[in-house]
DNA sequence: CTGAAAGCGCTAACAC
DNA sequence: GTGTTAGCGCTTTCAG
């Protein structure tokens, strides 16, 4: 490291000053074997004496494969990715590829010319693998990276279909977990407000509070589809109390769909948790802010990321590793009744 | 977009089927000078007939410039990536980059490995741009950009020095702003809890506080330090409580500090905004939801990132942009009195 | 305006 | 074990 920080270093440069061919050296760098000792030695010093770094592009240009992996998100809404939800996907990803030599690109798939891209990326190997997240419907992203030809580890699971590779969180289970915990209350006459029925975590959500009352003997026909929106759940409880004026309990297929329902309880005069009980789902860092805080799921959210991330590496690698559901978990808070006053 | 999604298209092949020599089809592809309108036709047919796609390895190692550039985040702290505030940024950027031809490559720049990486990145010209996030004093991180002879645009000014691109909020008119409204209630004792004193924003902050009191002629002496987080706000909460009981406002330089000092307030038994009145920053998505809602600086996040993509694709492009400071205003709530009841 | 030729820095057969 | 030889797909002089 003690030469020419700005311009590039070549592997003949390196070659030459430990006096070796150019094969050799790149074998080194590679650490690929037939080579003996002495030269390998060379060579080492030779790198470490010129700063020499390979150069990426003409790595992937030759062998025809790339360092980088994409992270793609894709949503007909690029707000989407300010979910801090996905920060914290990154940060679990980051930190695996910390470790690797694989960069991370960042796409947003979210009009045309960003899912033309992002074919264009994997088609002409700039990329080794995708990691793709949020997909609701059939989602024209999936599709792409098929077609490309490439490594592709899914983040969540389509509602559509169960890709090779996914890794996702056990939302049926939450869900569920979720519910038994209102019927452990004591609650009798349980609602429960949806996600998107297009996206895998709202149908699946669904299906765990229908397991939960299936097992309880419980009515599940108190239900209204929201779509994971703050607004989106006020109008939803608006409409649940409408519909179904005796609801002493409410599942919540999001935290920030139960934030905009616990505003509208409070403005109809019900109290929370003694008139109704509300679990949500997320763990999102307000909900223990809210007034009551919430009961919720929580998801291990940088897991996630990292286990996407270690699985495309494996992938990678030639192994065929099988699909990874997370374990979700109660977090008890105020919403559903006090510790010191379970009703 | 017809034949072979799979396989590369070469230049070569177009350039065969459009009849024309590979210089001729390159030059088409960049839209450079010299090419007569029909073997641009031409070119352009075939093209799309082919499903042409540059390889952009390829172009990267011919013409010595990459067409990457690199949000890179140093922190000592792997997590702080996944504050929502990056996520916004992210965002911004990814909305800029999208509309050309640069991809996004995310670096977290926490590890040492993670730092040789990134000097790596953008020494073998993988990337050609860097934006530069969240440093504390004096950062290596500048130093490595600087080396690498490549583009830089900072968001956020670093304390101890002002680089030659940065995009940045208005921290200190903000911070005046949140002050000068403690004042317009009728505080006069009015305190405040900073942020770090090695970041540039903190620094800015308390500038601000010290500025609106000066104007105002009361004094500006009760300072407590903090770190920016939910329980460094606690703890400074109760040190201002105890080194100056008399405290009727405090302007509190992150809203993650200011949940904290709430928090304590409650425990106090100290009524606010009747007791005393609180001012965050930054209007993270909790502020609204806290009991009481928080009156706070909102930051433009999103065009931050924006403009940061912006600037540097002005520099890329051989301009020489100013620095931008982005406004900041103040975004009223109950945590300094209700407008029905303007204290 | 146009095309030929010479690489960019590296990997990968292939002979020795 | 080792070195030589071709390229990877594109840009870029440089003559025509």
């Amino acid at each position: 490291m003690t030469e020419s920080l700005r311009r590039q270093v070549t592997l003949d440069e390196v070659a030459e000053r430990a006096g070796v061919s150019r094969s050799a050296a790149s074998r080194v760098i590679n650490n690929a074997p037939h080579v003996s000792r002495a030269k390998r030695a060379a060579v080492e010093r030779a790198v470490s004496d010129l700063g020499y770094v390979p150069n990426a592009n003409a790595r992937a240009l030759a062998s025809q494969q790339a360092g980088a992996v994409v992270l793609a998100i894709s949503s007909e809404n690029p707000r989407a990715f300010a979910d801090p939800f996905f920060a914290e996907v990154v940060v679990g990803i980051s930190s695996v590829l910390e470790e690797t030599d694989h960069e991370l690109m960042l796409m947003m798939a979210t009009s045309a010319r960003g899912q033309a891209r992002l074919g264009q990326v994997l088609r002409t190997r700039q990329a080794a693998g995708v990691m793709l997240m949020s997909m609701h419907g059939d989602d024209p992203l999936a599709r792409l990276a098929e077609q490309a030809d490439v490594p592709v580890v899914f983040g969540g699971v389509p509602a559509t279909f169960e890709p090779r590779y996914y890794v996702d969180a056990d939302n049926r289970g939450g869900a569920r977990l979720a519910t038994e915990h209102l019927v452990t209350c004591g609650r009798t006459r349980i609602g429960t407000i949806t996600g998107r029925m297009d996206e895998g975590a709202g149908l699946a959500r669904y299906r765990g509070y229908q397991d939960a009352l299936a097992v309880a003997g419980l009515d599940a026909t108190r239900v209204i589809h929201g779509d994971f929106s703050e607004d989106g759940g006020a109008d939803a409880m608006r409409e649940l109390l409408t519909a179904h004026p005796d609801v002493d309990g409410v599942f919540i297929a999001s935290d920030q769909m139960a934030i905009g329902a616990l505003r509208v309880l409070q403005e109809a005069g019900i109290t929370v948790p003694t008139d109704v009980a509300l679990v949500g789902f997320n763990d999102i860092s307000t909900a223990r802010h809210t007034t009551p805080p919430l009961t919720t799921i929580s998801q291990p959210i940088q897991p996630l990321g990292r286990e996407m991330a270690r699985m495309l590496l494996a992938v990678l690698a030639g192994e065929r590793p099988s699909p990874l559901i997370l374990p979700t978990r109660l977090t008890k808070r105020e919403s559903t009744g006090t510790s010191t006053n379970p009703t």
